[in-house]
This record gives structure tokens, C-alpha cells and sequence, in this order.
RNA sequence: GGUGAGGUGGCUGAGUGGUCGAAAGCAGCGCUUUGCUAAAGCGCCGUACCCCAAAAGGGUACCGAGGGUUCGAAUCCCUCCCUCACCGCCA
């Protein structure tokens, strides 16, 4: 049965999941209770269920002897008859249980990793480090207002063909997006050691659920129902269920990979303010980095992700923190988190690029991805990823601190071969 | 979109109503023989779940998925998913 916490776990250490779950806030470590009573009747009815299944294997097989022998045998299905009622009634409330229980567990949040910090949200999460300086700036121009004068979006364009929430980049702003995403995958295929892949946008519900991303976030995702399919939030779904239903083997890996993809999103709820210019938006592009690891190497590879991840702002030399998501701050399926934020001068605040997680067994059993062990044992992987980066903040971040007095926008060296000049006007 | 053929264990591939969780081969693991290699012989070799305090042991389910027929389904029927081939259409 697919589950995203171990039930074994739960069962075994009911106090030690509830006390966990308890540190996010919400109401989960109460699910935990309802999860154990439905699991035990679940395996009440089930054990009993498989007593009557082998009673009539049992008779079955004796039936079919007595036929062969030409002996009479209808008191015998007579008897098998009304065992296969109660199975039918007992197998249905079984798989009733069986799906209650599943159900339950699908919409319980993974456990914060015990070093994650205490704290009931974002106001809480303590910022591991930061990099770079907040550029000098005399004259500041918020990325709304550079990019419409130099005509690098189009905003009320973008509104008339698909309404509020969506980009249309435009000339030099269209390539210098181009001019970022292959910057970044450059950047981590050539120099990090990534597999690049290009995967389909829409993806099936089971992906969905292996991901996390459903059932619970149902209303987030555009999906088009009658095919049971939905546009990907995020390339995080596609990739991490690559290897889903697959048993891979120890030297292969960790898997590395990274993908670029527009990203889609309802944003359901957050209409509104801070959806001001192109930093909240139904469509974006990202870059992301996804990993494959043993549940030894996971954390290590965690921090090298991270890693990765900044090595694109310290490039682009932007200004950036890193933070560590507190237990009330971290999202569903997370152990544990790190954000890197980077400056914006024309919100004079920082901005969310990238989030780097690790899942550990949580994606990974909901999707059946194992690989075998030292021993040869069946074991669930770990599995991790992280924004490296989220394209339209980054690229508001770079012209705004990449702005000149005379109006234009001077770009980071390493990006003007990207983009085929060093700067904007 | 149409027509046809298929989906069985890590792989190949038998099996068309009962004793089949599933022949056989390959791959893998162990042992024996051998100066090494090669080869041969013998044995082992699926997953999940349940019972049991645990081990030992026992049991159930799984032959693409879900339903149905039957005393009994890998095997018969229905629906769906997927793969392959050809045709049509199309970036």
C-alpha cells in the first residue's frame, strides 16, 4: 500500500511520530491516532479474511478431487458458496479500511528532521549564512518599471491573452531569460556533474501523489480532468518519478539530475498584493536539480545541492542568504529545508529563488523507488531537490542590481556570453 | 482517430479452468571438480502483506490495472492503461 510515513513506524513509535509532527503546527499528530485505530481494525478483518481464503482454497481443491473421482461433491461447494459470501462481504470492508487507512496517511505531513529548528513560521527561520553585499545604489528602480521602459516584458499584454499572473517577455528581456536558463544548465551539467533532462509538462495523477504535490494541494494545480492529467507545478513531479516503481542498484547512485521547465501553478488565495510585476505568476520558468541518493549520503548530497544552487548567485555575483526552513515553515513532504534568498533592490527585501529540500523515504514511498541495499535488502531511496534557479525573481533581482545611472542594465561577465552582450539599454 | 497483435518472475519464454507462485533457459549467489582460464555437476535464487513478543514457523495475495462469471481464474467475459505494427492526420 502506498504511504508516505512508515506504518510500521507509526504503530511501533505512535508517541515519537505525533511528538514530531506536533513541531510543524496543524493538526496531524490527531490523524496519527485515527491512522492506528482504522489500521487495527484493518488487519483484524484482514487476518480473518485470509483464514476463509484459505478455506476455500482448501475445499476448492478438494472439490476438484472428488470430481476427477466422480464423486459427489455439492455439499462441499454448497459450503464453499457461502464461504465466498462472507469473503465478498469481508473483502469489501477490508478494502473499505484498506482505503481509509491509505487515505489518512496520504494526507499526513512528513516528520521534521529532529536538527530542523523549532519555531511556528517563517518569522522563525534562522538564516545559516549570507553571501555578496547589497549593491550601491544611488537612484533605485524596482524591475517593473526598468523592464517596461526597456521593453523587456509586457505585462498588460501578457494580461489580454491569458489574464493576470502571467509574463510575456519581449526582446532583450526574452533572451536574457533564454540567456539564464542556459546559463544554469550549463553550469550544472558541465561543472556539477548533472544528467540534463527535458521532460514532458504534463504529467498523471500518480506522479502527482508520488511527489506530494497531490492529494492534498489539489486546488494549486491545473489539471485537465477528463484525462486525469495536470500541468507540472514544478520539474521536481517529471523527474523525481523518472526511476518511480524501480529498483536501482547501490553504484548507480546518487542520481543527478537537472531540468529545465516551465512551471504552473493556480496560486488559489493569493490574489492580491505582492503579485505586483512578475514575482508571483500562474507560469514561470525554473531550473531544478533533483537527486537520487542512499539514505546514508542523503544529507551530504543535500548540502551539495545547496551548494550548486548558490554557485548561480555567487556567479552572477547577487547578493544572497540562506536560511534553514523552521518546523512550522516546512513544506509537506520535507525533512528539512534551506532557502536561498536573494536581494532585490526594488523591494528592498529579499526574494525566494530556490528551496532545497530533503525528502528522505517520503517521495520515495509514495512512488515505490527503492534500490538494493549493502545486504541486497529492498530499500526505500531518498530523494531530494531544489530550485537552481527560479527564473523571473532571479531575473528581477539581476536588472535591478545590475541598473546604471544612464538608465540601462550593465549584466555579470559570466552571464554576457549568454547573452551575447554586456548589457541592456 | 482507425485496424490488428500483445502485456507472465532481473531477462527470454511455456502455460487456455483445479494439485501453478507459476515449466524451461539465461543471468546472479554458494559449494564441488580443475594448475589458471574455460567448462561441468549439485544446491539456492520474486514481491508485498498478515499471524506469532521475537526467532523458527505458518498463512494470504500478486501472471499490466480494475470489475465479472465459477465451488475454483494466469487461463473465460467486460472496462481501462500501456507497448508494438500498419493506415489516416499533423507540428
Amino acid at each position: 500500500m502506498a504511504a508516505m510515513l512508515d506504518i510500521r513506524l507509526i504503530r511501533e513509535q505512535p508517541d515519537l511520530v505525533k511528538a514530531r509532527l506536533t513541531t510543524r503546527g496543524g493538526d496531524d499528530a490527531a490523524k496519527v491516532d485515527d491512522v492506528l485505530q482504522v489500521d487495527a481494525e484493518r488487519r483484524k478483518m484482514e487476518t480473518a479474511l485470509q483464514q476463509l481464503n484459505a478455506e476455500r482454497k482448501r475445499l476448492s481443491k478438494e472439490v476438484g478431487g472428488r470430481r476427477s473421482r466422480n464423486e459427489s461433491s455439492t455439499e462441499l461447494e454448497e459450503r464453499v458458496r457461502e464461504i465466498g459470501d462472507e469473503i465478498a462481504t469481508l473483502a469489501e470492508r477490508t478494502a473499505t479500511a484498506e482505503e481509509k487507512q491509505k487515505t489518512l496517511l496520504l494526507e499526513i505531513a512528513n516528520m521534521p528532521h529532529t536538527d530542523a529548528p523549532i519555531g511556528k513560521d517563517a518569522s522563525a527561520n534562522p538564516v545559516v549564512r549570507s553571501w555578496g553585499k547589497k549593491p550601491p545604489l544611488s537612484k533605485v528602480e524596482d524591475h517593473v518599471t526598468l523592464g517596461t521602459k526597456l521593453g523587456l516584458f509586457d505585462l498588460e499584454r501578457a494580461a489580454k491573452l491569458s489574464g493576470s499572473g502571467f509574463i510575456c517577455f519581449t526582446g532583450a528581456g526574452a533572451r536574457l531569460e533564454r540567456a539564464l536558463i542556459n546559463f544554469m544548465l550549463d553550469l550544472h551539467t558541465r561543472e556539477h556533474g548533472y544528467l540534463e533532462i527535458s521532460p514532458p509538462f504534463l504529467v498523471r495523477r500518480d506522479c502527482m501523489i508520488g511527489t506530494t504535490q497531490l492529494p492534498k494541494f489539489e486546488e494549486d494545480m491545473y489539471g485537465l480532468e477528463e484525462n486525469q492529467i495536470f500541468l507540472a507545478p514544478t520539474a521536481e513531479v517529471p523527474v523525481t518519478n523518472f526511476h518511480r516503481e524501480e529498483i536501482l542498484t547501490m553504484k548507480e547512485l546518487p542520481k543527478k539530475f537537472v531540468a529545465y521547465t516551465p512551471c504552473f501553478r493556480r496560486e488559489a488565495g493569493s490574489a492580491g498584493r505582492e503579485t505586483r510585476g512578475i514575482l508571483r505568476v500562474h507560469q514561470f520558468d525554473k531550473v531544478e536539480l533533483v537527486k537520487v541518493t542512499t539514505v546514508e549520503k542523503s544529507y551530504e548530497e543535500w548540502e551539495s545541492l545547496v551548494a550548486n544552487a548558490e554557485r548561480v548567485l555567487q556567479l552572477l555575483n547577487l547578493h544572497y542568504r540562506v536560511l534553514e526552513l523552521c518546523t512550522g515553515d516546512l513544506g509537506f513532504g520535507s525533512a528539512k529545508t534551506y532557502d536561498l534568498e536573494v536581494w532585490s533592490p526594488g523591494q528592498n527585501s529579499y526574494l525566494e529563488v530556490s528551496s532545497c529540500s530533503n525528502y528522505e523515504d517520503f517521495q520515495a514511498r509514495r512512488m515505490n523507488l527503492r534500490y538494493k541495499d549493502a545486504e541486497g535488502k529492498n530499500t526505500f531511496a531518498h530523494t531530494l531537490n531544489g530550485s537552481g534557479l527560479a527564473l523571473p525573481r532571479l531575473f528581477a533581482a539581476l536588472i535591478e542590481s545590475g541598473q546604471q545611472r544612464d538608465g540601462s542594465i550593465r549584466l555579470p561577465e559570466k552571464l554576457q556570453p549568454f547573452f551575447g552582450a554586456a548589457e541592456i539599454r
